[in-house]
DNA sequence: TGTTCTTCTGGCAAGGCTTTCATCTAAATT
DNA sequence: AATTTAGATGAAAGCCTTGCCAGAAGAACA
């Protein structure tokens, strides 16, 4: 093991050097009106002289604020990981963060009760001041525990049944059933839906779309074309293959997530049916992977990197402002229009 | 602002409830032999009863570790974000760091220079143990400084001249020189090349293998065929545009990266090249992005959870235990072989 | 039986670094 | 001479860990 060159200088290092006492070098740093220039001056010079840099650790310590912020992911780790999605809702955390002068802790675990135990664990060993989750799942054991021990957080998502907890989200009903509804509008009549995890919330709400469409027509929501999935282009093509061997019948294919359509088109195509033409298929999130594939994928633009952002303002004002609680946003979402359908 | 359901337990007041001390309080809680499994058991009910959880701000004040490691990106976020390969390196980072019991922290920056301050920094105010750095970069300032000062860090990837730091890395001369090889066996010769940004050295590495491979077999390494870009699709996208544009002629391309290859693929079927039949295209990283094209992309795999995982392996190390300085792990990789090439 | 030595348990207090309240001094003002 | 003020200080607080010490009980010994 290698020594840390040896930087340990502390405020007393300082104090002693300046000849003054540590609370003087703490007002400087604080640039506190009670000190003169002159000791400001020769205080900050024997700072750089030495490389002082105040321990984060003790200030935390003694200010009771981590200044870092935990972001829990998913509770599905490995699936959602590879989704585009995260990297796009994190570079909005992080610019935000960044504003603030947040750290940004991430949660390590790869199931639903070692996320809820690590999330927890963050806030009372006071590791972080707050958290984001990423998502809500049906049942979801952490969001009243959160609420029940008024640590602050921020969902992005939508919660069953509650009013009472911070969140931004994009209105996955509605927006789903734009999608469909174009789909409807082109004369589609069987519409397939590929849903995914069906334990996430989102991919109900978005199924809720799907059926919502039919009826606001006043259509009849088609039998047996809803098929489960995951979130990953797997398990697109693998619902789509299931859909083709019992021979359902349908013309479009609306899929909770890019990859679930990616995995569609994948499954059509190599049973010679044409994407676009034969059957439309429509994606979820525009991520980057929609305008990869041939024919290019419509999908639903979800302002994802603004989530992101919002999520850190929301959460910043509840930990460190005096924002009102809760506090909800829902940002719009729209359908970028492309080749698949 | 909502109040935090005062769960200020300390160990003070666990050990008054208990009728110890609060260093009995602390031994128990490090298991320490010299605590009778009376005491233990009783300070441990006590501990559950009143949801006591040590802060670990104060822990890591007394035990001069803060127990997490940082992760500095790349110095190009924005790019580098969008590239699947973030989200699957993390992941291997995570699954070892989460055994670890380490926190993980990310950096926020947005430029090369930022960053390089945000490491120092976290580094500086012991915020976090050590770093991993996901990229380096031509004339990389923080390298030298961060061993300079000594602070304990990793390299995914290569830096310049030096063995004298801790690394990871797979061996991209080779494994360029490898992917370029196949193409010149499958009788390909005016092989075009998209290099990356030319500020990271993974650019110039993948760069130089595929000269190697020219030379390795006594041919010459054509003329004008290199055309740089970003690590995007856009980028690939602008570079094949460009060559086309100024009427290269050439029967296969390496991208040294998969975003690239898809940009080149994309721009040359918009002229109407069929890929993978009239121009052959090998990409870099082998991204879930690769097989989401079509034709499938052929690239190289690199084992990039590994590295991720190696990485932490190296890092706790050297922080934590005794392992020997520096480290190094070199990861081999190989070339998949889909219909693109 | 009385004395000394061990062995167990557990307490005391210092240490880690910063912030801040209450003080204090010396100079300035009234 | 009395009061205010600018400038700086001391000490406590924030929470936990750990080296060292002490008391008690049991063991060994004279």
């Amino acid at each position: 093991m290698r020594s840390v060159a040896n930087e340990n200088v502390t405020i007393k290092d300082v104090a002693k050097r300046a000849g003054v006492s540590p609370s003087t070098v703490s007002r400087v740093i604080a640039d506190h009106p009670r000190i003169s220039p002159d000791t400001k001056e020769k205080v900050r010079s024997i700072m750089a002289e030495l490389g002082y840099y105040p321990n984060a650790i003790a200030r935390s310590l003694v200010n009771q604020t981590s200044n870092s912020i935990g972001l829990i992911r998913s509770r599905l780790t490995e699936e959602n990981f590879a989704n585009p999605f995260f990297p796009a809702v994190i570079q909005g955390i992080s610019s935000v963060a960044h504003k603030h002068r947040l750290s940004l802790v991430l949660s390590t675990s790869k199931t639903f009760e070692q996320e809820d135990e690590e999330c927890l664990t963050l806030l009372r060993q006071r590791r972080v001041d707050g958290v984001i989750l990423l998502a809500s799942h049906r049942d979801d054991q952490l969001i009243p525990r959160l609420s029940q021990d008024g640590f602050p957080f921020v969902l992005i998502g939508r919660y069953e049944g509650s009013e009472e907890i911070n969140w931004v989200n994009n209105d996955n009903i509605a927006d789903a059933k734009q999608a469909v509804a174009y789909l409807l509008e082109k004369g589609h009549r069987q519409v397939a839906c590929l849903d995914g995890d069906p334990r996430y919330v989102v991919s109900s709400d978005r199924l809720l779309g799907y059926r919502e469409a039919f009826l606001a027509r006043g259509l009849q929501v088609p039998e047996g074309l809803v098929e489960n999935s995951e979130f990953s282009v797997q398990g697109g093509y693998g619902a789509t293959q299931r859909l083709l061997d019992r021979r359902a019948s349908f013309s479009a294919i609306f899929a909770v997530d890019d990859l679930v359509a990616i995995g569609a088109m994948r499954a059509l195509q190599e049973r010679g049916v044409k994407v676009g033409r034969d059957v439309a298929v429509v994606g979820f999130n525009d991520t980057i992977l929609g305008s990869c594939v041939q024919p290019a994928l419509t999908s639903v633009n979800v302002p994802i990197y603004e989530l992101g952002q919002i999520a850190v303002q929301i959460l910043t004002s509840q930990i460190y402002g005096s924002g009102v609680y809760p506090q909800h946003e829902m940002l719009p979402a729209s359908l970028v229009i492309r080749d698949s359908a």
